[in-house]
DNA sequence: GTTGATAATCTTTTT
DNA sequence: GATTATCAAC
């Protein structure tokens, strides 16, 4: 079988989608649609070049379980793709007996593009996320769990910890004390512990010592509590109920498991305790399960990923092949070479090694040495200025971080230089204010129960409806057991309430009568009902914040071209009509709403985690530094620090492995935050990559000034205590006479020479001579 | 009681 | 910097 030419998949998309390829051996089932084969995207024979016969067929379109440990850039999305692709061909497996499982919406979109390159069409296959399909089932089939409808919302994350606040303060807790961050987290741990069978273990967190866990179980207990009765569920509930849903209902299982007989997982050291026991139930019929991934590369250790179900893959699955592809058809001998040092440190993983084509050496590393953010920014914009100039496209770079508010300064610099940006799944679009009250009323519509989206509604735009109130209704509620939609329509309720309050709640209960006629109708038209309702303009008026309402009635207009989109998508797909339900859940699990759409030629601006899968000819990693990578939250959390250690050494090793040709780290001697900010040093993880990897075998420094850039020069500090009277070093707070207070980011020169270099606020940076500048040390 | 302005607060990663 | 708590003014 060589439907493909060897030597395309080496030549770029472009080069590939051109070609044509000749026709496969017929289908066998009879149900099976007629599929026009496309060109494989990429060659999979080459890519499973090194293996013997039986595993070629083992990966390509073998029965039973299957393992492929892959390491990055090994092309092992595409062997996944094709792999589907020779099922349907040539197994005459029908697409809707294969299931696709990722772990983010951009792996399954990438995936369902790639095989409807291959195939066709993409009609019938379920790929998708753990979570999307979880929710699809459960639109299905959860009414079979009691409680709930399949008109259920899902709650974010920020939904989740608005209920939880509100709980928190019900039991008479300080919110503040009680962060409804830290007891979510606490919450999700401990559902995540019980499905593994450890219900009776403490999860202590470190942030409080473990002394109030009483106070965590007693909102946790109102929470599962609530829940059912908003006829809502949050991320993790989506997993565990439909886990509930096999365990409960073996028959409901069977239909499932024999339904999809052929089950893939890719990112499968990903998988947390309750993904692994659904895909083994999903594989209890046929056993046709093949799962992908990189122990190396797993890096939600924080969100209950379970490094073990991939470690003992083949304990669970004792017939399974074991199929290892660990040629690199991504970087060059160097970044390898980097890669592989940094990662042989970490001691929980199997050893491998990548390796590329023999003479791929490509260049060194570039290793930079900053200032401070600004400067750090400055400097990977001028390396993709010289790696643009060189002949590459824009698109072709991408500027990675371990945390998302270091984008601002990226951001700016990039602006600053005119080099186009595109932020991939940075503030999340569905968490923006105007899209989360539209959607609010959204849900209203579909499930009046959601109390969470009823507060939110309420008073947007404003309608006399305060604290107080709200605070009324809900009692009301509660006492009769009502969700608050059904408590404004008891007159008695609205009795008590009076004036401008009163008034309001009753055109709330006019609209929300008008909405609920919405329920079934398309998502863009119900999007078109809600905005006809609401009082557009005193809405954006409340929203204005000086800088204009256009980004919002954008974001706005996005929203019911995304909701459009869906429409047509589902008229276009035949058999599941979902309509607002679906777009609503649809949502709720999904980050990037413009995201993932290749825009144009511009720069790629991510987290590390968002970056996992991706590839980029430059990559730069910004912030390779001690706090920062590895984490210093992380770090403090851990009740391990070696896991950590190696969980984050793990994501400096993704973020190494999307470079193809160039690597530029860099780091700062100082990293500002906002207002405030502190010195950085460079990462441990830095020190295990060989100097003779990296260009001039060691730290080039961040600007071309001409001042020298020793990094805490003795010196210098020296000759600032004879000036001052105590000894600074880089990173205090000084103040000054003229410009008053500022931060030292650099200390240069002796003597009467001694100079430092201050980052006052307001005033900017300024070179200042120790022996006239009457700097006054503040602290650090 | 609600609203709008000012002050405090917190910045890990994500389905 | 942006969100959220607090407080004076309607």
């Amino acid at each position: 079988m060589d439907w493909f030419d060897v030597k395309e998949a080496a030549r770029g998309p472009e080069a590939r989608s051109a070609s044509r390829a000749p026709s496969p051996p017929e289908a066998r089932s009879p149900e099976a649609p007629r599929l026009e084969p496309g060109p494989l995207e990429s060659n999979a024979e080459a890519l499973v070049a090194g293996l013997n016969e039986a595993q070629r067929a083992a990966v390509l379109h073998g029965d039973g379980p299957l393992l492929i440990v892959a390491g990055p850039g090994s092309g092992k999305t595409r062997v996944v793709t094709s792999r589907i692709a020779h099922l349907v061909l040539e197994r005459g497996v029908t697409p809707h007996e294969i299931l696709a499982l990722t772990f983010t919406n951009k792996a399954a979109r990438e995936m369902r593009e790639r095989v409807e390159r291959a195939l066709g069409s993409t009609v019938g296959l379920w790929i998708g996320t753990f979570h999307g399909i979880a929710a699809r089932i459960l639109r299905r089939e959860i009414e079979a769990l009691g409680g709930y409808t399949r008109d259920f919302t899902i709650l974010d994350t920020a939904d989740r910890n608005a209920l939880l606040k509100q709980l928190i303060k019900d039991l008479e807790y300080d919110p503040k004390r009680f962060r409804p961050q830290v007891v979510g987290g606490w919450i999700s741990e401990r559902k995540n512990r019980a499905a593994r069978g450890e219900e009776g273990v403490r999860v202590v967190h470190s942030e409080l010592g473990g002394l109030e866990e009483d106070v965590f179980q007693r909102v946790e207990a109102l929470y599962a509590q609530r829940l059912p009765a908003l006829n809502a569920v949050d991320f993790d509930d989506l997993l565990l109920l439909v886990l509930r849903l096999f365990d409960e209902h073996p028959g409901l299982r069977d239909s499932y498991a024999r339904r999809f007989r052929h089950v893939l997982v890719d990112e499968y050291q990903d998988t947390n305790r309750v993904q692994y026991r659904i895909v083994r139930h999903l594989a209890s019929w046929h056993g046709n399960l093949s799962v992908c991934g990189d122990p190396d590369q797993s890096i939600y250790g924080w969100r209950g990923a379970d490094i073990r179900n991939i470690l003992d893959f083949e304990q669970d699955y004792p017939s399974a092949a074991v199929v290892r592809l660990e040629q690199n058809y991504r970087s060059t001998q160097y970044i390898l070479d980097a890669a592989n040092a940094v990662i042989r440190n970490n001691t929980a993983r199997k050893h491998k090694e990548l390796f590329t084509e023999p003479g791929n050496v490509g260049e060194k590393l570039i290793r930079i040495e900053c200032s401070d953010e600004n400067d750090e920014a400055r400097a990977i914009v001028r390396q993709i200025r010289e790696f643009v100039a060189g002949g590459a496209r824009y698109a072709h770079c991408a500027v990675l971080y371990r945390a998302n508010f270091m984008q601002r300064a990226l951001e700016s610099a990039l602006r600053l230089d005119a080099v186009p940006y595109q932020v991939v799944a940075g503030l999340e679009f569905y968490q923006r204010r105007e899209i989360k009250d539209l959607v609010a009323y959204l849900r209203l519509a579909v499930n009046p129960a959601d109390d969470v989206a009823f507060v939110r509604a309420v008073n947007t735009p404003a309608r006399g409806v305060g604290d107080t109130t709200l605070a009324r209704l809900v009692a009301a509620a509660t006492a009769a057991g009502v969700p608050l939609t059904r408590a404004i329509e008891d007159d008695a309720v609205l009795a008590e309430v009076r004036g401008r309050a009163r008034s309001g709640l009753f055109a709330f209960r006019t609209l929300l009568a008008r909405l609920a006629d919405a329920r079934e109708l398309d998502a863009a038209v119900a999007l078109d009902v809600v905005l006809q309702e609401i009082d557009q303009t005193r809405w954006y008026a409340e929203m204005d914040d000086g800088e204009g309402v256009q980004d919002r009635i954008a974001n706005v207009d996005e929203l019911r071209a995304y909701a459009e989109e869906y429409d047509d998508r589902q008229r276009s797909t035949p058999g599941e009509a979902t309509g607002l339900r679906g777009f609503l859940q649809d949502i709720a699990l999904v980050a990037d709403a413009d995201g993932g759409e290749e825009s144009g030629d511009q720069v790629r601006l991510m987290t590390l985690h968002a970056a996992k899968g991706l590839e980029f000819p430059f990559v730069a990693l910004a912030g390779v530094e001690e706090e920062l990578l590895p984490h210093g939250r992380a770090l403090a959390e851990a009740p391990d620090q070696s896991t950590v250690v190696e969980e984050e050494r793990r994501l400096f090793y993704v973020g190494l492995t999307r470079a193809g040709a160039r690597l530029v780290l860099t780091h700062a001697n100082y990293r500002g935050f906002f207002g405030g900010g502190r010195p950085a040093s460079p990462s441990r993880y830095l020190e295990e990559i060989p100097p003779e990897l990296c260009a001039g075998g060691g730290v080039e420094f961040g600007k071309s000034r001409a001042v020298a850039f020793e990094v805490e020069d003795e010196e210098a500090a020296l000759g600032a205590f004879e000036h001052t009277g105590s000894k600074l070093a880089i990173g205090d707070l000084v103040e000054h006479g003229h410009f008053g207070r500022g931060r030292i980011l650099q200390l240069v020169g002796s003597g009467v020479n001694a100079r430092a270099s201050v980052d006052f606020v307001g005033a900017g940076t300024k070179q200042l001579l120790l022996q006239y500048a009457k700097l006054v040390r503040l602290g650090r």
